[in-house]
DNA sequence: TTGTGTGTTGACAGCGTTGTCTTTTTCGGG
DNA sequence: CCCGAAAAAGACAACGCTGTCAACACACAA
């Protein structure tokens, strides 16, 4: 009855107790059909007592499984996005008894292909998260495509078929939110795009543009500006809209760490937000809610999306479903003071 | 040369191209001695030539050993700390090939030895890294010591023995920071507690009270307050002490965070900051540089702490060290605009 | 009664490493 | 040139599961 510190129960000592081979006590502790209900208690009764754990090496060396999901991601200064991400991704495999590896990257690496290779190869992780902007690189897609392991893309700018695809109503909520501005009299809104590499970034200017045009808006490309969903490239880029002879009375920033910025180079210039300017950013992260004045935001449930592309990738992995396109998650506007 | 999908080649293809035995290629590639330097360059060719990587979970199997660590945590909605502690633990994990698996925890958590358990048996993780407030909860440090898991506590308020404890100069630098306000004329000083469950904010609470009584400025208790390290409780503790008659011109939070919710209720009451009040906090969160006016705090090498931690956490599964105590990480104060 | 099919159980061979022990090789000294 | 010790290399049995296939039990139809 005693056992070594690490609680070192096989599947034999649960065998003998229960009075059955080992291959019973497999059957039933994986779930399998095809064993009576009796056999299946007594079992059961022998694997509480004993407080029997698989070996997850055994488990994964027999079964040629390893029952790991990767995460991959490009690791960011402002960490909510990634934040809910790894929520989302934890709680899926918390509910199915898998594990999340993670891997951290930071781009552009050259030598990422040999990265994710090892990461796959030697961990023998099943399937991989690719939160934006990894599902938008063709050296890993093709390296995973190659490799036969199957992933899932959150938020890609080219949802390929063949792989699960989770997306939000970027270009809606941007909509919603651009005209959000245009109902309360704003006709100068400057906008400041995301990093080109994520697809978010594209869908949230399209989203811009097509308010803009809905509401007979001319598109004024000065007051369109590149940024990277950084603090400082808000920063800069608001500079640059606040210089202009015609200044914006509102800006769009396509994140939460932008309008950041955005409102400091505001304050910077004397600037009161939301009477002088307002501002309106993306993501509603906890930044967002701390700032003064507290930013109205698009929330997106990014927990939910990444469970969701966790529970898909191990569907698709256990051979239990065609995965169907899903349905774009929706996103929200949470309005607080900083437009007007 | 073909080999499967997910690059199947095990030791025996790598033995047989270097002309060896299995066993000479499993010391190779674990830097065993006892091998000649001719031989060695023949299963190092051989094992780069085919992509030999050894199968994760048959060595697991064989050697008793996961090489895998686990990082338990209470997950926080501001994760900035979280963020660094994780990036730290990681790095070290793959300088050192060990994998790291994440268990989040919601306090207080009732099952959280079951939870704890069902981590440790069933995935086989070999040691654990405990942030705060972790490394101060009876329950669990008693179900490791008994299951015999060694673990590295970061910053714990009791760093017991015959564990890896990883301190930093919280003390010292509460203290500097406060003869900070000092100097700069403050006498009527707040202070806002930390979540009394973490070991930090003891310490920093006792560096306040050191400064005060360094330099003559009689200890005002209605001038301290608690708070939880979260923006709310900042918030609710700044409205009280500025409603005191003998409001403090200076307010120290014990966080980044809850100095966020000082500044909050500041603004809200039409105070100017730094003229009307200086804020300062702890942690040099992101959060912190993005705040107007941005905040001056104390920096903390929390992730070269994690990865320390990690580091003496293998060393010692691995038999290299007696792990005398380290020195505690010194802190730096970083100047910005909140204080004057 | 016998045969057939379905549901239930078990025997046993891997899975790809490392640990242990044995055998072979190498090398310096008598 | 031989001997003994140490270094280098190998043989082989674990490690704890799952996959495969064979065996058995039982119900029901012929």
């Amino acid at each position: 009855m005693r056992n070594g510190p690490q609680g070192k129960v096989t599947i034999f000592e649960v065998a003998e107790q229960a009075g059955v081979s080992i291959k019973t006590v497999s059957r039933v502790v994986n779930n399998e059909p095809n064993v009576r209900q009796a056999t299946r208690d007594k079992v059961q009764d022998a694997v509480r007592r004993l407080r029997y754990r698989p070996n997850a090496a055994a488990r994964s060396l027999s079964g040629r499984r390893s029952w790991m999901l990767g995460l991959v991601y490009e690791n960011p200064h402002e960490f909510s996005y990634m934040k809910d991400v790894l929520d989302g991704a934890l709680s899926a495999c918390e509910e199915r008894e898998y594990s999340l590896l993670l891997r951290p990257l930071t781009l552009p690496s050259q030598d990422l292909v040999e990265h994710i290779e090892r990461f796959v190869t030697q961990a023998r992780v099943e399937g991989i998260i690719l939160p934006a902007p990894m599902g938008d690189i063709p050296d890993l897609l093709r390296l995973l495509r190659k490799m036969e392991i199957p992933f899932a893309a959150i938020a890609p700018k080219a949802p390929a078929t063949g792989q699960v695809n989770i997306l939000c109503e970027d270009q809606e909520a941007s909509l919603s939110l651009t005209e959000f501005l245009i109902e309360r009299g704003h006709r100068a809104i400057g906008f400041i795009k995301g990093d080109p590499d994520h697809g978010a970034a594209d869908k949230r200017f399209a989203g811009y543009r097509q308010a803009l045009r809905r509401h007979g808006i001319r598109y004024v490309e000065r007051l369109v500006r590149q940024g990277y969903f950084d603090f400082d490239s808000g920063k800069t880029a608001a500079a640059e809209l606040l210089d202009l002879p015609e200044a914006p009375t509102a800006i769009i920033a396509s994140n939460d760490d932008m309008a950041a910025g955005v409102l400091w180079e505001a304050r910077q210039r004397g600037l009161s937000i939301p009477g002088d300017l307002s501002v309106v950013g993306f993501d509603d992260t906890p930044l967002a809610s701390r700032l003064w004045p507290p930013l109205t935001t698009v929330r997106q449930p990014i927990k939910e999306m990444a469970e969701t592309a966790a529970r898909l990738l191990m569907d698709r992995l256990n051979g239990k479903a065609a995965h169907l396109p899903t349905a774009p998650f929706p996103c929200e506007i949470v309005v607080r003071e900083s437009a007007a």
